[in-house]
RNA sequence: UGGGGCGUCGCCAAGUGGUAAGGCAGCGGCUUUUGAUGCCGCCAUUCGCAGGUUCGAAUCCUGCCGCCCCAG
């Protein structure tokens, strides 16, 4: 149980056991770690290799930049391979590499593009999680033999009434739950997720400690496969179309001036909108592809009552029953209820974007996952203040 | 070229003798395992130009320039 982890955290960090929720004796068992070459990943095959299972590491390397690939904050690429087998070498166990370029380029990268130009705000990453990591490397566990796939998501797997349930993870400012809801409970009951009740400071301290190279390797953050935080160059080299520009429309209709392209813009977008004089900021409220208009307003115009989910995932029930949505990854959750394919929030959210996932949470238990879906397009409030 | 009005940061706009508010935009930073939001900081030695009055002017006077409106 992810339980034992609590303990861990007040043992010396050099002591930390992982729980990786198998049968015993582990002696018998096999361990996939899907290895990224960051010192989470690492950590946890660290760990995988101390339980005293066979370990074997797993890289798919994702993308090539060639020599930006040294960037910090990179993964699956480079120098991240190099650094996940060193940490394979260091520890004693197998370390496999398997190209998915092509693959990355389909399912991510290439729907990253195509979700821009039809105005929508894509999070590559659970698309990620979702294909790469989750169904394809999923498969080479299985293929491998093992008997669980570990992943340094910061996430916890914990067995409840019903079976195996995602939660978040202990340390709230680390939780990656609202990237891991198209988590199927299939894949879920292969998953294990060891890092969920640690603290990032212990895992870098078990990664010291191991004498690990990662120890001290930054954390990744911004769109892994965009060098430099430039998403817009690289959508705009896919999809040339992209540099479409277009007007930029209040809400009341007035056409105030012109954008450089609706890829630069997302709902609840302040900054970057580049008109003055106005009494009060104005924000996206809308983006309008088939029409190349960015239709902006006053704060007040982003309020929505509800967003229509598309591809939804369910880790639990949740039709008539209380839950708190997320519809950012940073927002905090808020109270809802699910009415069909509707999420209906109980106070008007702002800034609630298509494409963007709405991840909900057991009103009952805030830590549990019970899964969620796509925003697909969102509903203005019943009753609009127009003050 | 009769009358009236206006010209202050990229935009809007306070300020009518005491030594340039504020908002918007922009820029920088913090935060952030998506894109945003948010928060913090910066942003006119100068008030269309040139003179004058005054201890002191964006504020008063004169001229010029440029807009706008009403008339003809």
């Amino acid at each position: 149980m992810a339980r034992i982890m609590i303990e861990t955290i007040s043992c010396p960090p050099g002591l930390a056991q992982a729980d990786f929720q198998l049968p015993m004796p582990l002696k018998d068992r096999r361990i996939v770690v899907a290895m990224s070459g960051g010192v989470d990943s690492s950590v946890v095959a660290a760990l995988a290799a101390r339980s005293g299972a066979e370990v074997i590491g797993v890289t798919l390397q994702l993308y090539d930049h060639g020599a930006k690939a040294k960037r910090v904050g990179a993964c699956c690429a480079g120098q991240d391979i190099r650094d996940a087998r060193a940490v394979a070498d260091r520890l004693g166990f197998a370390h496999h590499v398997y190209d998915h370029e092509s693959r990355f380029r389909d399912t991510v990268i290439d729907q990253f593009a195509d979700e821009y130009l039809s105005g929508r705000t894509p999070i590559p990453c659970v698309r990620c999680n979702m294909g790469v990591k989750f169904t394809d490397l999923f498969a080479l566990a299985k293929d491998l033999g093992a008997d669980c796939l570990a992943t340094g998501h910061y996430v916890r797997r914990m067995m409840g009434p019903a079976g195996a349930e995602l939660h978040r993870a202990v340390d709230p400012a680390r939780d990656q739950s609202y990237f891991l809801f198209a988590t199927t409970q299939d894949q879920l009951d292969f998953l294990r997720f060891p890092l969920g009740g640690l603290e990032k400071s212990v895992v870098r301290e078990i990664a010291r400690d191991l004498g690990l190279g990662v120890a001290a390797k930054p954390d990744s953050q911004d769109i892994c496969f965009v060098p430099d935080g430039d998403y817009a160059t690289l959508v705009r080299k896919l999809r040339p179309e992209a540099d479409d520009q277009g007007a930029i429309v209040h809400v009341d209709g007035t056409v105030l001036g012109a954008h450089k392209g609706l890829i630069h813009y997302t709902v609840g977008q302040r900054r970057g909108i580049e008109i003055g004089g106005q009494a009060e900021p104005l924000y996206v409220v809308r983006l309008d592809a088939p029409a190349k208009q960015v239709i902006v307003g006053p704060r007040r115009a982003l309020a929505v009552s509800g967003a229509r989910l598309g591809e939804a995932n369910w880790l639990g029930t949740v039709d008539g029953r209380a839950v708190l949505a997320k519809v950012r990854s940073m927002a905090r959750p808020v109270p809802a209820r699910v009415e069909g394919d509707r999420l209906i929030f109980a106070a008007p959210e702002y800034g609630v974007a298509p494409g963007q996932a709405a991840v909900l949470y057991d009103a009952a238990d805030a830590s549990r996952v019970l899964g969620g879906g796509w925003i697909e397009e969102t509903f203005a409030p019943p009753i609009f203040d127009p003050e």
